[in-house]
DNA sequence: ATTAATTTTTAGAGTAATCTAAATTCTATT
DNA sequence: AATAGAATTTAGATTACTCTAAAAATTAAT
């Protein structure tokens, strides 16, 4: 069972966790106090408590590591969060960048009903509107596979979860089509001649892309 | 502009206005520490800084009123509580007893556009589901006026609010009917013969029910 | 109008999370 | 291997909220 955490615990958690990502080497006590906006002084306490709790791995000067209990408490967190992001932008129509603050104070609700319930009213998605992956409910991660759209075959489904260039004219472009981060595509037919495609937008609307432009759409594949 | 305040002195506001409710008088120190759980001495504590913050209006040994601040802030919170259980109760499938302590926990949740468009998103209901009003976007609360169905004409559109009898078999007949708390029902036809009507749930089956059950199911009259 | 019972307030202290400033330990360089 | 600079830890305080126990004020009853 998971043992109950304040919010602030939850939030080292999950902060140890996305600094120990890259490497899962062990996460140092001034990364921490910068990532949390806190002082080295206040993280060093935290360890302490939370290492007294079996849920990081501590030893002075040494920084810290998620153990078993801790990972498990911080992948719960980042699931609750990034289904509640889809769920601000798929249902309560937000934009990509603008769920992040309300989905930090979101992930603390305590209720497995609800985010059982959530998930299923969501129609279990995988990916968050950012593109992350969203962990299970046994706190399984799938590492999530991004490539331009111009790669894949006709009838392939996919999620936009990155631009690849910034160039405001294709961004313009974009917005017309409807098309943004979290945007549902689905090849409906490549022209062999110039590599141009034809796309539908969250099955709603459908547009002929360049080549050019395919190539800037990172999507990952759904299901 | 409506001051950020801590989740406890939120709470200590709505108990102020759930307690003064019955009668608009002072809410006295000891009612208060019971329905907050907590101690005299707390209340005292929290009383001293809610009037410090001119939210409510304390006098030595006399108890709390809510002022205008105050009351303005425990409506805002009332709002967002139950407009998360429209929420839970009709997208996520939650019987009505079994949103209040979810609720307790989102109420808290500080964004404006969340509220609006969560708001929207639920087709600005006016009653939660346990048939009380939902305050608007300003604090105005429009009472709500509950009746028994068979007091209503054919064409009424009402929500189930209450059951004035707890008969176990008529709670199992509604209950197979598909007939429960927050139910949207309209009166599609009335038998004058012995008052019987035909009504419709939540638009999706018709039943007839005898005058009697009409008797005992209170509903408020929709738009 | 005095007293007993109740309610309310004060005093003093504890916990969780935070901070600043000082002391300690590590590390990288010479 | 000594040491300067950086990172980390400790010590001591602060804030928000809570508590128990004792004192004070109110209220209700005779």
């Amino acid at each position: 069972m998971i043992q109950s955490l304040s919010l602030t615990e939850e939030n080292y958690l999950k902060a140890i966790y996305h600094l120990s990502k890259n490497g899962s080497e062990s996460v140092n006590t001034n990364s921490l106090a910068e990532s949390m906006n806190t002082t080295p002084a206040s993280v060093n306490d935290m360890m302490k408590k939370l290492s007294n709790k079996s849920l990081i791995g501590y030893k002075k000067y040494k920084g810290a590591t998620l153990l078993p209990d801790g990972e498990k408490s911080a992948l719960h967190v980042i699931r609750k969060h990034r289904l509640w992001e889809v769920f601000l932008v798929q249902k309560l129509n937000f934009k990509w960048d603008e769920v992040h603050e309300i989905a930090e104070q979101l992930e603390h609700i305590k209720s497995p009903i609800l985010v059982k319930r959530l998930d299923e009213f969501l129609g279990h998605p995988t990916i968050d509107p950012h593109g992350d992956p969203i962990p299970d409910e046994n706190g399984i991660v799938k590492e999530v596979v991004k490539a331009p759209l111009s790669e894949f075959p006709q009838g392939s489904i996919g999620m936009l979860v990155n631009v690849s260039n910034d160039d405001p004219s294709l961004l313009q472009h974009l917005d017309k089509l409807k098309i943004s981060l979290g945007s549902k595509i689905e090849i409906v037919e490549r022209m062999e001649f110039d590599g141009s495609i034809s796309i539908s937008i969250d099955n709603t609307n459908t547009h002929f892309i360049s080549n050019d432009i395919a190539k800037c759409l990172l999507i990952t594949i759904l299901d």
